[in-house]
DNA sequence: TAGATTTGACCTTT
DNA sequence: AAAGGTCAAATCTA
């Protein structure tokens, strides 16, 4: 992005933008819920203060913007002009990082879901179309169980946000509550088995992906004979059978038997989801069984955001114009 | 040996 | 100050 735009000039675009994010924010939030809408909307905003603090750090001289928060306690590094050392950028970076996590933490989407693990059979090979990696767990107060707390396997190389919390219900040991947060921007369903369809366009996945996971599930393992079920979160909004029909194409063509029962035919929050799919070891010690759902609650995964839905401008409607290719294509 | 997990320490939020 | 969330060194495993 070296010299491509005056820094100060995309600073102002970018703040500006990113208070017009807010601001929309702000009227989706009051319209109602819809929550695809408001969560890509986050994720845009989470993108400009993204590009915004990064732009700030890049920035060569003191310019006449308001003054930007210090990253960290220690000493201001200077900038203005003198070469910096590689150690202090990293050092410097890493700061940032560790705010911006911080920050991220606030303005990414996040959603819960809750599934359940019942029967006998077994449990190996459970696995989905993606990779998490467990960097923590921690004894929650009030809870017999203790949290573990994953991020996607991707974060490093391909900059993926996605994380999740796994909590076993107190109430009900089969029960795991299971947080999300952010969505994937790592492409991971293009490491899942081969699947007829499998290479089409994001677009056709992204408005129902906790029906696409949960597809996902059942195809890794046709023939277990447990069952996982899952509530999806009540303030997602889940377009319709057909939706789930064309998940159903994309990732089984050629099967001509309907495996799901679509939310619309439900008459409940209880949302059967690929019975007899999936095999747990009744036997199973906490441990595994907290990995085996780790693994299987990300088939219950929520709708997700990617890239090519994020770029719809239809989801903007007349009142944002923003267009991110114009913002990040040429600069960034 | 590389990647994943464990776990105590540290940081942020409330 | 307490609790939740993340980091990172140590350890494990394939």
């Amino acid at each position: 992005m070296e010299g491509a735009l005056d820094l100060s000039s995309l600073l102002r675009l970018l703040s500006q933008a990113e208070r017009q994010a807010g601001q929309l924010m702000a009227q989706v939030h009051a319209d109602g819920n819809q929550y695809r809408r408001t969560a890509l909307l986050q994720q845009i905003r989470s993108c400009l203060e993204d590009a915004i603090a990064t732009a700030k750090i890049m920035e060569p001289e003191p310019s006449n913007l308001p003054p930007q928060l210090p990253l960290s306690d220690s000493p201001p590094i200077s900038n203005s002009g003198s070469p910096r050392s590689e150690c202090s950028e990293r050092v410097l970076f890493k700061e940032h990082e560790r705010r911006e996590m911080c920050k991220k933490r606030k303005t990414l989407p996040k959603w819960a879901s809750r599934v359940c693990v019942a029967g006998g059979g077994l449990a190996e090979g459970l696995e989905d179309g993606y990779s998490w990696r467990k960097y923590g767990q921690k004894g929650i107060l009030g809870a017999r169980h203790p949290r573990g707390y994953y991020r996607c396997t991707h974060r490093n190389t391909a900059g993926c946000l996605a994380t999740k919390q796994v909590q076993r219900s107190d109430d009900d040991s089969c029960v795991f509550d299971i947080t999300y947060r952010g969505d994937h921007t790592c492409q991971q369903k293009l490491q899942a088995p081969p699947t007829p369809g499998a290479d089409e366009p994001a677009t056709s996945q992204s408005h129902d992906h906790h029906q696409a996971q949960v597809l996902n599930s059942s195809f890794f393992f046709p023939s277990s004979s447990a069952q996982i079920t899952s509530f999806p979160p009540q303030n997602l909004v889940f377009s319709s059978t057909a939706a789930v029909e064309d998940h159903h194409r994309n990732y089984y063509t050629g099967s001509s038997t309907p495996l799901f029962i679509s939310p619309a035919t439900s008459d409940s929050n209880y949302f059967p989801v690929a019975p007899s799919q999936v095999a747990v070891h009744p036997n199973a010690s906490e441990s595994e069984l907290t990995e085996i759902v780790s693994a299987a609650a990300s088939t219950t995964n929520s709708p997700r955001m990617d890239a090519n839905f994020m770029l719809d401008q239809a989801e903007f409607g007349p009142l944002f114009n923003f267009d991110p290719s114009n913002f990040f294509g040429s600069s960034f």
